[in-house]
RNA sequence: GUGGCUAUAGCUCAGUUGGUUAGAGCACCGGUUUGUGGUACCGGGGGUCGCGGGUUCGAAUCCCGUUAGCCACCCCA
């Protein structure tokens, strides 16, 4: 065995690998389409500032960044997005509103690897920039399901929680707490995973002797499944006449999106839930996580809007929505739901040669056929026929050509359907013709 | 970055209290088969037992180290 490994995290497609991935690509482009998204990509390697600039400096530790030979900071991208907001902040006014693009392509992260990670991954990216209401997110949402759907999973397998970075500020501005949402939203964040202590702790250090009450206020706002509870929550907590409208508008917002996604049909999806608060940096609205039903494996998309980030980037205001969603998780799930094809590639004909004198007149019709844009094979060495049928066979082809003494006197090739094994005549020159037809 | 578990053929795994040339199934190649293919039979190739060191007359087996993988934590854009 070879001692030249693969790096750590990067993985190796054999034919086999590669057709499930083909696989995924080709429902996530084929539906992205449908819904009106059209594709781009970006370079790989970019300035190490971009991601820095959106996403600070601890980022670096996770990052796969070098010096290049000119002396430059570089970095694999961590992500899409920082580029995306600098494509559409560059051409952000001639560009026809709204935006909708996504994009496939491989993303890369120093990070340990373990069970939906590894340090190169493929990301389906889907952005809606220029419409900031609700609709884009009941647009966006509508495309995130019908991909999963689009795999054959359902209501069962897997479901939406939808947050609002929002809803908490002004929560926690009611509260008086609006400067340090930011901390308390960390502390949200980490809710499931932290003990109680500690964060009780933390959160004394950052509201001192509310402590306890702001805890019990964070309690009961993690418990909001509806928008009725929602309203109810905020009857606990102090809101004046200015913060009123926010919520109210707020509440019409949320009005708006849950009936927007009850009118796709997928409001069996979605569920509210305000532990999700996502990347604390960037995300200004409603924020989004898909996981499967089990929760067996980590988050299958997630997404938000960043109405900030373009003008982060040098481009004017301009509201955006968007999600990512990986291909290992997904592949995962697949697999152990027995999702996935095996998708082979198929011949369309495979010629079965008598001897070296038939060869001469296979590899004349080998190249007519490949020309008129069919998929051909043959064996390359001079076999025995059963060998050759085996090999037809195995190939996935659908039809046996073959090319015998006999058949080529009368100027004729055997023609053996692989499935049902009737065989008939055809004259050469009308192979082309024939096996169009044959194949529909 | 921290911790736990694992490592034998391309894959799934056997391998006795340490014992002589490390096995099986699947897969692959060849043959039975220059005129008909998923079965069958026969044969073949393929291993630094992750790597390095130690104990021993002798190590896949015991000990130490190391690397990689898996799982969890940290993190998760």
């Amino acid at each position: 065995m070879s001692n030249f490994k693969s790096l750590p995290g990067f993985r190796e497609f054999y034919p086999e690998d590669f057709a499930e991935r083909r696989f995924l690509f080709q429902v996530w482009r084929q539906v992205a389409r449908r819904f009106g998204f059209q594709e781009y990509d970006g370079p790989v390697l970019e300035s190490l500032e971009l991601f820095k600039a959106k996403s600070g400096d601890e980022i670096e530790s996770q990052l796969f960044c070098f010096e290049d030979k000119g002396g430059r900071e570089i970095s694999l991208r961590p992500e899409l997005t920082p580029t995306l907001g600098r494509m559409v902040a560059a051409r952000a006014n001639a560009l026809k509103r709204p935006v909708k693009w996504f994009s496939v392509g491989d993303n890369f992260r120093y990070e340990r690897m373990q069970k939906g990670r590894l340090r190169c991954f493929t990301q389906l990216n889907a952005d809606i920039l220029g419409e900031a209401g609700p609709s884009a997110e009941i647009e966006l949402l509508a495309l995130l399901v019908q991909i999963f759907q689009g795999f054959g999973l359902g209501e069962d397998d897997f479901f939406i929680r939808l947050s609002d970075r929002n809803i908490w500020v002004l929560y926690l501005e009611a509260q008086g707490f609006a400067a340090q949402s930011a901390k308390i939203l960390e502390i949200v964040d980490k809710w499931e995973r932290m003990p109680e202590e500690a964060a009780k702790e933390n959160l004394e250090s950052i509201v001192g002797d509310s402590a306890v009450q702001v805890w019990e206020s964070l309690r009961a706002f993690l418990e909001v499944r509806t928008i009725a509870e929602l309203s109810k929550a905020f009857q606990k907590v102090p809101v004046n006449s200015k913060l009123h409208e926010a919520l109210e508008a707020r509440i019409r917002d949320w009005t708006e999106l849950l009936d927007g996604l009850d009118a796709m049909g997928i409001g069996g999806y979605i569920e509210m839930d305000l532990s999700i608060v996502r990347g604390l940096a960037y995300y200004t609205g409603f924020v989004f996580e898909v996981f499967d039903r089990a929760k067996k494996n980590r988050a299958l998309a997630g997404g938000g809007r960043y109405n900030s980030l373009i003008q982060k980037m040098g481009g004017p205001e301009m509201p955006a929505v968007g999600f990512g969603l990986g291909d290992v998780v997904l592949a995962d799930i697949l697999r152990g739901r027995g999702l996935m094809p095996r998708l082979v590639d198929t011949l369309d004909a495979y010629l079965v040669v008598g001897g070296e004198e038939e060869r001469v007149a296979a590899l004349f019709d080998a190249n007519v056929l490949r020309q008129s844009g069919f998929a051909v094979d043959y064996s390359l060495r001079s076999q025995a026929f059963g060998k050759q049928f085996k090999a037809a066979s195995a190939s996935g082809a659908r039809f046996a050509f073959i090319y015998g003494s006999d058949e080529l006197e009368k100027g004729v090739v055997k023609v053996r359907n692989l499935s049902d094994r009737s065989e008939e005549e055809v004259p050469r020159a009308q192979l082309p013709l024939v096996l169009r037809d044959l194949l529909g």
